[in-house]
DNA sequence: CCATTTCTGTCACTCAGTGCCAGACTATAC
DNA sequence: GTATAGTCTGGCACTGAGTGACAGAAATGG
């Protein structure tokens, strides 16, 4: 078995804080030595694969059509990334706070990403770049919660479609179709 | 010199990871055990202040007129929430991940605070209610950076403003004036 | 086989944060 | 005044995350 499973899985068991790395090594047969030398910290076994999702959605992003526009390009590319973060990872995250303010820190940094490619390849300033990017992570963030508060339920892609609508900026008004 | 300020100023000319606890201590006058007892974390010192604003600004919101809107309500109420954090706190934020996270999550309890209200007084469902109070960061958030992008010189409740019209989300159309 | 690189454990260390206890200070009551 | 109770403080020992240094094992390559 990974490191990264073994720890999941007493983070799942015991919780995130009540659990030390030495346990980790203990339970993987290694020395808290070469924990670290797999992981910088305690909490990037947590998001470990999390910044190479977004790198790889980033790059979708950065190969949709211009014509599309900036708000329906978010829309279709992120439709996957919440999907990919299964449900105990976030109730994990969910239930830590160290963890919580660690997963914002990181998915702001996806976003930036996403807002310098929505900035050149849809020629938009800085400022409308950043803020159509953020109301984009609001409109996901809104929707994966609603999943959680359905228990589930709901098709996911279905709730971003629905947060996107409802969340749809007034600087990115929706695509004419006849009218 | 209280306390805080002695920290901030170390921060200030240090950083903030290459101040120890024990430093600001020693420049307080006071023991480290004591300094834990003044503040849960070394964090805490930065974001003193910021959990209560948090809680004025709420109590605000809930103060609007009911027939003004979520959207107009929190635009006004949030012209405020940025002006009240320094500058010199904005940059040692923004230049340490692990305060930017942490600044990610603190503003992000607020914001839940919000949407309880908003839920409340304004009649919504709690995706919805979810949906735009994150749009409503999402504006401030960006405002704020453009306000940094131009070096201050632009006065930052205008920029609110513009980026609460911009980031209006569909699900709160602007009051109609006559037409 | 030997040489080099890489991986690993051990040890010692720093620093954040906590629990415990003992002494100092303050306030009130007698 | 003294006794007493509550609070504030420093000191100490501890846990746990994370780092640097070193030495030996294991893989790699000739």
């Amino acid at each position: 078995m990974q490191l990264a499973d073994v720890a999941m899985e007493l983070f799942s068991s015991r919780g995130f804080e009540e659990t030390t790395v030495e346990d980790i090594a203990k339970a993987a047969g290694i020395s808290k030595r070469s924990f670290f030398r797999y992981f910088p910290t305690k909490e990037d076994v947590v998001f470990e694969g999390v910044q190479a999702l977004g790198d790889d959605i980033v790059e979708e992003l950065a190969e949709r059509p211009e014509s599309e526009g900036p708000w329906e390009a978010l829309r279709v590319v992120l439709r996957d990334w919440s999907q990919e973060i299964t449900d105990e990872r976030h109730r994990l995250i969910a239930s830590t706070p160290a963890l919580r303010a660690r997963f914002h820190e990181t998915r702001d940094g996806v976003r930036r990403q996403f807002a310098e490619i929505v900035q050149r390849r849809f020629g938009l300033d800085a400022f409308t770049a950043e803020l159509v990017t953020a109301c984009a992570a609001a409109a996901l963030d809104s929707a994966s919660q609603e999943w959680h508060r359905l228990g589930g339920k709901k098709d996911r892609a279905e709730l971003v479609d629905q947060a996107f609508d409802l969340a749809r900026p007034a600087c990115c008004p929706p695509p004419v179709s006849g009218g």
